[in-house]
DNA sequence: CGGGTTCTTGACTAGTTTCAAGCAAAGTGG
DNA sequence: CCACTTTGCTTGAAACTAGTCAAGAACCCG
């Protein structure tokens, strides 16, 4: 396993120009906010795909916020078995447990090459102090990941194999949606069916068997490392349950 | 099933003499802090056992803070499936989600009578912008509810169902101990094995014959709704891993 | 064109659910 | 105070689901 190895980067996004600011259902900045974010990014690491960044009973100098590529967050126990707890896109943030806590409770894995802002952790009192409405956001988020992994906990609990994977797939389009990275229907999936494994907490083989059940019903397609929902109220029946539209949402 | 039946209080226990305080890993509040925490709790709430006094699907118009009593989280399927996503002790808060997000997305049940301290939602943007500190444990509390799923979401996906209700029981006792409910390795314990199982992710019958397996090791007893520890270690071998001993932790 | 990773498949085994039934303790109402 | 009901716990057998093992095919990279 490759050891975290972002480099430090030539060029920087200004937060000014950040891409994800024109995307639709991002929250604006005030002119204050967006001076308060200027100060606080300070640095922009670029991670290789594979690449463990956060590190399971480490502290985290930082804070992140993906600026582009996927990332996971995962846990392992002693004797190799690994379970994906979630994946963040561009604009979710990562490593506030850390800068929260004393220590990191799980990793945190490029599965694409990764460019993440960086904060530091300890301007993170200052932004309390000064700028309560980041400060409210940043709680959003965290709230909003607590409600995603409650829902994958549903999953791991109580749903099917086949209903879990669907529901994952579904999971996984809709956020790749809201990160515009969907074309007609079409994504670059970055994920190997060990990826989907570890998430829906099934052994290999058996993941190969359900989506290939899920095949069957072409609802989805999955060829040469790209997905296509060609019907997603099929999938979503054979999950149980949809999405409701997203709502904006803010980042930092 | 119950509809939450909360009653108005006669009397309100004063957040100066607030019981919890008096723990010790809980976090001294600054003069400062006190009052406003004071003017922020505008009612004591108390809710019979099996009542779910949250509900997915509705928004609150309130944050709690559990005072004294289990309540739990859970999500349910359209068709019945429930699935309990953790518990809540005295000093944990609820309904954050709701006052975050539109509607909650997941139900909040009394396991025992519960008392709570109500804080309305409106104020919430006032504690960010008056009280930065509180705003951060805020934050805090989110992540490590955060925390606590994440370690339940590898038990469902990666652990075999006898480490799983080691690692659960492991995990009540020691919420329980830090909560101080534990008298000499022995706790009054609300659950069925309908709980544990909904929280284990197995059927009620095959949690009745891994905790079978549990007992004849002799590490724990359960009886006549007592439980008693008798040999951690034991149990930590079982599960595969233990818990670090806790911080002092914030609470509003 | 190797050599590695990823995907597929079948056969076998282990783990889990479902069904069904019985028992014990606690609660209810005449 | 005693049927009677309800709830929770326990058990065994049968059916099903998922994991493990093993091996080959397909794909990707240098």
């Amino acid at each position: 396993m490759i050891v975290g190895n972002g480099r430090p980067n030539g060029h920087f996004t200004s937060c000014d120009q950040c891409p994800l600011r024109k995307r639709p259902n991002l929250r604006e900045f005030s002119a204050e906010e967006l001076a308060f974010v200027k100060t606080f990014k300070t640095d922009e690491l670029r991670v290789d795909a594979g690449a463990s960044f956060l590190r399971e009973g480490t502290r985290s100098e930082h804070l992140y916020t993906v600026l582009s590529g996927w990332a996971f967050r995962y846990k392992m126990l002693d004797d190799g078995r690994r379970q994906i707890l979630n994946y963040a896109l561009p604009a979710d943030m990562l490593g506030l447990q850390g800068a929260l806590m004393n220590e990191m409770e799980h990793s945190v894995e490029a599965l694409t090459p990764l460019v993440l802002c960086v904060f530091p952790r300890a301007k993170l009192w200052d932004l309390y102090s000064r700028l309560p409405s980041l400060a409210f956001d940043i709680t959003w988020l965290a709230a909003r990941e607590e409600q995603l992994i409650d829902e994958h906990l549903v999953s791991l609990g109580r749903r099917t194999a086949i209903e879990r994977a669907a529901y994952l797939l579904l999971h996984l389009f809709a956020r790749a949606e809201e990160s515009g990275l969907v074309k007609n229907g079409c994504i670059q999936f970055p994920f190997t069916q060990q990826h989907l494994a570890d998430t829906l907490g099934m052994s290999l083989v058996h993941t190969n068997k359900t989506l290939k059940r899920l095949f069957v019903s072409k609802a989805v397609r999955w060829k040469d490392r790209v997905f296509e929902m060609i019907d997603r109220t099929a999938l979503s029946g054979i999950a149980g349950s949809d999405f409701a539209k997203a709502h904006p949402r803010p980042f930092i």
